[in-house]
DNA sequence: GAGGGCCAGGTA
DNA sequence: ACCTGGCCCTCG
């Protein structure tokens, strides 16, 4: 535009006159502005925002001016877009007010986004309980709690719900757990219940919830139940469509994509539905007079948020029920010491069955693996399914399906020297070798090479035995035990839902077991030493819990038996159908341990230098212990810090994370990872 | 995150 | 007298 001048001094004037017109303009414009601005919103004209900025020390309110253009529709919840530092972000209106306690000029809010109210109050208050509890930033809780925006189907109007049907059979259907009158009677009354449910084995617990959720709902209260995973969200969602008909619930799940995502959730925050289920995000779904919060199975680890600031559903739901006062249900067939934890303060009270009740759902028994049938069989085949297993399924076969657990993926995923037992090598690289199927010679697992002619290294015996076995491995000794019985099996990425009512044999590993029409008659547990051996401290805990959820699969008078040490508590607890006991156990070693939930621990990951900064600027409580820091195993480049304080101390703890995070990201500082109660500590 | 003020220490 | 970099704070 302008050409450039060959002596400065002579254009000078020209720049001044240019500059001088410029300012004109500009202040005209300014002007301008500053008359739009003037017209404010008569009523509330500031509005506080939050920032979708996930930095520590933005993570608090900022108030701008609303224009009376939006004084209307910018009301708390809805989506904006604020001039911040210079820049366009995103935010949303979390209140309005009269006025505002800033000293300095506002900037009006440049945008309304939607008028839709996507971030109730209540959600936006539990997103910054635990953003506090897990010394995270709220934006990161938000973005957990508020799915994308999706402008096509925010245009459409969601259906009513239909009339509620007439709900009968809630009262029978928890008839057998005493205090579950109770439970509900409160429900009903609109008071807040708050209990800790051990489900019988054999429970049809997916009916169970469904009739707790309509109680709920008949006495006008919303309801949110939080599952592990797709599967179990699935028979929920059928339990429901069969009690209440469609359009009563929604699953919120992210597979159907974001148009089918963000359509569920509207139709959640506008209240046209109440009751929500789904995996953890459903935690924080916007349930118009909620009533209830439901976890099953609060032991799984899906139930752990991968993303930061890493919350527990358990925790998310917990919190819910006590800022918005609802009635609270943690279910499971086992028990989590957490779950314990809840009973032992007095916050919820059990529902369990009777002993006499336990008895007649399911008889569980224990068959030792002894060290004497593993000498006579070394390929280890006789002593994995002894005698009485084979015996039981046999029992079973006559009676309905028989499912079987064996804890590992795969066929034979280790080989050894038949003679010696030194592991089996690649020739090629040195790689374990292992078997993938009954008539393919061994491969090694690393680079693929066939080892046909394998010989031992250490003393040139040719023979191989395979001392981990797969869960394809047992399919296939079990179909010729019995020849004339189908066999299924469900693991890793084939996975089957359900089974037929029919005799049949049903192989699968933890966690895959297909669900079975009216129930199997037999649950054969096998290779219990392998879960227990796991290396963790929650190795226990977590394999009866599998234990127990496989066993929750049987039909009423059905029958279990694990194969393993009859003198492992673990399994006693199995036996005895007593996880609750298993939990107190537990509960004492991590109390001894000074673990979570006797303590609250903090792991912060992050480069040597950071974790020395993030020391210093740590103000911790006094009874506040470091360990540490410690090399991270797979990352040699980042090291760890161990923060533990005694339970009460939980939120002094995390307001102290907190304030040096805001610290650190002022000063753009290289970043450290907080996680509180991380569970792999413990796993 | 970006931009700016401020102080300290080095540079012309 | 001036530039540069690190530190720290503000941003509505």
């Amino acid at each position: 535009m302008t050409p450039t001048p060959d002596d400065p001094a002579l254009e000078l004037p020209g720049l001044v006159r240019d500059r001088a017109a410029e300012g004109r303009a500009k202040a005209a414009a300014t002007r301008a502005r500053k008359a739009a601005d003037a017209e404010l919103a008569t009523v509330d004209p500031i509005a506080r925002v939050v920032l979708d900025v996930p930095l520590a020390h933005l993570d608090r309110v900022f108030d701008y001016t609303v224009r009376a253009a939006m004084a209307e529709d910018a009301v708390p919840g809805t989506r904006v877009k604020v001039r911040f530092a210079g820049k366009d972000v995103d935010g949303f209106v979390i209140e309005r007010a009269a006025a505002s306690d800033h000293g300095g000029v506002l900037s009006p809010l440049r945008r309304l986004v939607s008028p839709e109210p996507v971030l109730s109050p209540a959600v936006e208050a539990l997103c910054r309980r635990v953003a506090e509890r897990y010394a995270g930033v709220s934006t990161d809780v938000r973005r957990l709690a508020v799915p994308p925006r999706h402008a096509t189907t925010e245009r459409q109007p969601t259906p009513e719900a239909p009339p509620l049907p007439v709900l009968t059979g809630c009262d029978e259907a928890w008839a057998p757990y005493p205090a579950a009158a109770a439970f509900l009677e409160h429900l009903r009354s609109g008071s807040s219940p708050r209990a800790v449910w051990g489900a019988g084995p054999g429970e049809d617990w997916p009916a169970l919830l469904a009739h707790l959720a309509g109680a709920a709902l008949a006495a006008g209260r919303g309801t949110i139940i939080c599952l592990p995973d797709h599967r179990d969200v699935a028979r929920l969602d059928e339990a429901l469509t069969t009690l209440l008909g469609e359009g009563h619930h929604v699953t919120l799940r992210s597979e159907p994509g974001p148009a089918a995502r963000y359509r569920d959730f509207l139709a959640v925050s506008r209240g046209a539905r109440k009751i929500v289920i789904g995996p953890r995000s459903a935690a924080f779904a916007p349930v118009q007079d909620l009533g209830l919060v439901v976890i099953w199975d609060d032991g799984d680890d899906l139930h752990a948020e991968p993303r930061a600031p890493y919350p527990h559903t358990r925790e998310v739901l917990l919190m819910r029920a006590e800022e918005e006062d609802t009635a609270a249900l943690v279910g499971s067939f086992s028990r989590t010491v957490e779950a314990d934890q809840l009973l032992v303060s007095g916050w919820a009270r059990e529902i369990a069955l009777p002993r006499a009740e336990i008895r007649n759902r399911a008889l569980v028994a224990v068959s030792g693996a002894t060290d004497v049938a593993l000498e006579r069989d070394p390929s280890g085949a006789g002593a994995r399914i002894p005698r009485e297993a084979h015996q039981a399924m046999k029992w079973g076969l006559e009676r309905g399906p028989v499912l079987v657990q064996t804890p590992r993926a795969g066929y034979a995923l280790k080989l050894a020297c038949e003679r010696c037992r030194t592991p089996a090598r690649c020739g090629s690289c040195a790689g374990p070798l292992g078997l993938t199927g009954p008539t393919s010679p061994p491969r090694c697992r690393l680079c693929g090479t066939e080892a046909a002619g394998w010989a031992c290294a250490e003393c040139g015996a040719s023979g191989l035995r395979s001392p981990m076995l797969g869960d394809a491995r047992t399919a296939d000794e079990l179909g010729r035990s019995f020849p004339t019985t189908p066999v299924v099996a469900s693991s890793g990425d084939r996975i089957r839902a359900t089974v037929d009512g029919a005799p049949r044999l049903v192989v699968a590993t933890p966690g895959a077991e297909p669900v079975a029409d009216g129930g199997y008659a037999v649950v054969v547990l096998l290779d219990t030493w392998w879960a227990l051996g796991r290396d963790s401290m929650r190795a226990a805990e977590e394999a009866l819990r599998r234990w127990c959820n496989a066993v929750g699969l049987l039909q009423p008078g059905g029958r279990a038996l694990a194969v393993g040490d009859p003198a492992q508590p673990a399994l006693q607890a199995l036996v005895r159908w007593d996880p609750a006991g298993f939990a107190k156990r537990e509960a004492e070693d991590r109390r001894e341990a000074r673990l979570p939930p006797a303590a609250r621990v903090a792991s912060l990951t992050g480069a040597p230098g950071a974790l020395d900064d993030m020391r210093a600027l740590l103000h911790l409580p006094e009874v506040a212990d470091v360990l540490g820091p410690m090399p991270v195993v797979g990352n040699p480049d980042e090291e760890r810090l161990i923060v533990r304080v005694p339970r009460n101390q939980g939120a002094a703890l995390s307001r102290a994370l907190v304030e040096a995070q805001r610290l650190r990201s002022a000063r753009k500082l290289d970043p450290v990872r907080i996680q509180v109660d991380p569970p792999e500590l413990l796993g």
